[in-house]
This record gives C-alpha cells, structure tokens and sequence, in this order.
DNA sequence: GAAGCGTGGGA
DNA sequence: TTCCCAAGCTT
C-alpha cells in the first residue's frame, strides 16, 4: 500500500509530460490573475465550455486592476451564459479585495488564496501549483473519480465523510512523494487523467499509468466507484414572464443578488398569471391585450422552471422604469447580462423588432 | 452541514 | 428521452 502510494503521484507527473494537455490557454503562463479566472470559470464547468467565455473576458479584462476598476454591472455581461452567477459576482469582489487589502498584487500562497470570496480549499491550491508549484493537494471531480477508483473509496462523495477520507489520501499522496516532484504536472496530470482516461463512462484502462495498484481495475469495479449520488426527485416551479415591446426596446430587471440568476437582467417574471393581470392593469393595459406564447422548459441543477411567455406590444406611454428596471434596445440584447433561457428566447422573438 | 446555485454535453 | 454531472463554493 505505501508503495503504492508513494509512487502514485511521480507516475501522474511522467504520464502528464509526456500524454497530458499543454496548450489550453491558461496553461504556459505563471500569471496568477489568468490562472484564478480559468479556475473559477471551470468550477464546475467542462473545459470547452470555457474557451471562448476565457478569451472574451481576458480581452476586456486583461489584469486585475482593470477588472477591480470596473462595475459589476459591465462584468456580468461576460459571464452570460455561463452559469453559476455568484462566481462572476464573487469574481469582482476578489479583485476588489486584492486591489485594496493586497496591494493590487495577486496572492500566490495557498493559505492567503482560500480567504478570498469565490476561492475555496482547492481552487486555491490550484492557483498556488500552477502559479509557484506550492505544493498543495486539489480535490475536484476528476480528482475523486481517480482517487476513488485507484485507492478503492466506497460513499458517496459529497458526504463529509467521503469527501474527508479522499483530502486525507491527497495530502497522503503528496507527503509521500518525491521532494522534487513536478507539482504543475502533477496538479495537471490530475485533472488530465480525469478528463482522457479515467473518464466517468468509459475508462481507458489500457493507457492508464495508475493500472499497478489500482483496485477498480483489479476488481472490475470501475462502473460503480465512484459510488454515484442518490438521485431526488426533481422539483418543479413554474412562472410567467413578459415580454414587454416598445418599439425595439423590452423592458428587463435586473434580479437580486441572493437566488437564481443573482445580478442578472431578465424579464419581469411573475408566479401566477394572476400577479401578471395586475401588473398589467396597474400599467393601463390588461392580460387579454397580451399575446400568450409557446411554453418553454429550463432545467436548473435542483429543479425544473416551466416558463410561459406573454407579449405586449401595445405602447404604454407615462411607464417611469423602478429602479431595479431598463429598456434594453434589440442591438443591446447580445451584450447584455441575459440568462440562457431568457436570452434565447429574446432572441427568436428579434425578427419582430424591425426599426 | 445540507441545500442552493446554471448550463450544456455525453451516454 | 432521460439521467448524470463537470477544474466547487457559499450560507
């Protein structure tokens, strides 16, 4: 077993040189700021998801200063679409944070890393490996799958419990490696070997540097380690949103920061179709002067939102917009800070807005 | 400490 | 189609 163990980590690190990924776009660079933000926009996030949100961000935002010196509001716009909205949020927030109580000078230990908002235990161990190679153990999903399957962990890894035997065996891991070990490589080679070979469907047993000493592959267990989630029944909501048409303007609100989509812009939503009546009717028009469309379905991670459309277009004259609300133009709907479904939405309605 | 928090892709 | 879950963190 401490054989085992103590060879576990060089031999990700000789797999990861010579078969890993070495040309993503925040690899080859020390820049903490750029390793932060892929690792922020990859919690929980599949690396071609990614690429393109990472290139568009960057160019706007090209250090940490220009993003702490800009309003949130111009910042959520690039991470429409994305998900996970309290990431973006938390994002600005930490660059606020370093710029004000850091000097402006990005943290590269670990220890400082996991105090700030939108950093936890292995984020920031993945920006202080790739950044100075500190050596610090990550544990995200990749990282489970292989430590589960190789080292044999039963549980569902969610469960404290689980989760706490599996950092125990990463530090373990690490402790017992060589002191010279190459800890880009082997932080990389981790989530490399998650992605391309130790893959939740089928994994690639043969090519796999950890076959000595793993006990899935001893013991055919690969299909049921790691020991999937009970699945729960999946909740369902429903509401209404409108589509409020003056010429080519809609009217959008921004929503709070605390719940779905926080800081966000989208329609006016509203629980039943009576709450919509009224608005409608304190606004000078009513529901039977709007046109109810095709209902759609958006599937969140922990419940299910079925959506029905209603359109106005009968100009209303004297609306003063509250304070948490804006017409946004048809030539504004691509830039601005719409959730996925409401963007798409949006934008099959944009033949109607001919100037 | 369990629940809340998006979206898209693969099996 | 349906289900699972991905470079997790916050409250």
């Amino acid at each position: 077993m401490s054989d085992l163990l103590s060879t576990f980590a060089q031999r990700i690190v000789d797999w990861q040189v010579s078969h890993g990924r070495h040309h993503l776009p925040w690899q080859n660079t020390t820049d903490p700021y750029r390793i932060w933000l892929s690792e922020i926009m990859l919690q929980q996030t599949q690396v071609s998801t990614v690429l393109d949100y990472y290139e568009r961000f960057l160019t706007r935002f090209p250090t940490v200063q220009d993003l702490a010196a800009a309003h949130q509001d111009e910042v959520m716009p690039y991470w429409a679409g994305l998900g996970y909205y309290a990431r973006a949020r938390n994002l600005h927030r930490c660059a606020q944070t370093i710029q004000q109580h850091h000097d402006g000078q990005f943290p590269t230990d670990s220890r400082v890393l996991v105090t700030l908002p939108g950093i936890g235990p292995s984020t920031a161990a993945a920006i202080a490996a790739f950044s100075v190679g500190e050596r610090a153990a990550i544990m995200d999903g990749n990282v489970k799958r292989v430590f589960c399957r190789y080292f044999g962990v039963y549980g569902p890894t969610h469960l404290r419990a689980t989760e706490k035997q599996l950092w125990h065996l990463a530090h373990q891991a690490l402790e017992q490696a060589p002191a010279k070990l190459n800890m880009r490589a082997y932080t990389q080679g981790q989530m490399d070997l998650g992605a391309q070979i130790c893959t939740r469907g089928q994994p690639d047993c043969q090519r796999c540097p950890l076959q000595q000493g793993c006990y899935a592959l001893a013991h055919q267990a690969q299909g049921e380690l790691p020991t999937p989630k009970p699945r729960t029944q999946q909740a369902e909501r429903s509401c209404h949103m409108l589509i409020w048409q003056q010429g080519n303007q809609i009217l959008v609100e921004q929503r709070p920061d605390q719940g779905i989509w926080g800081g966000m812009l989208s329609l006016p939503q509203f629980e039943t179709e009576a709450d919509l009546a009224q608005f409608l009717t304190h606004h000078g028009t009513s529901l039977q002067q709007a046109q109810k469309m095709a209902e759609l379905t958006h599937v969140f991670s922990h419940f299910k939102l079925h959506i029905t459309p209603w359109l106005v277009h009968k100009p209303m004259a004297f609306y003063e917009p509250k304070p948490d609300e804006r017409w946004l133009a048809s030539e504004q709907l691509a830039t601005a800070a719409l959730p996925a479904p409401v963007s798409k939405l949006l934008a099959a309605l944009a033949f109607d807005f001919t100037p």
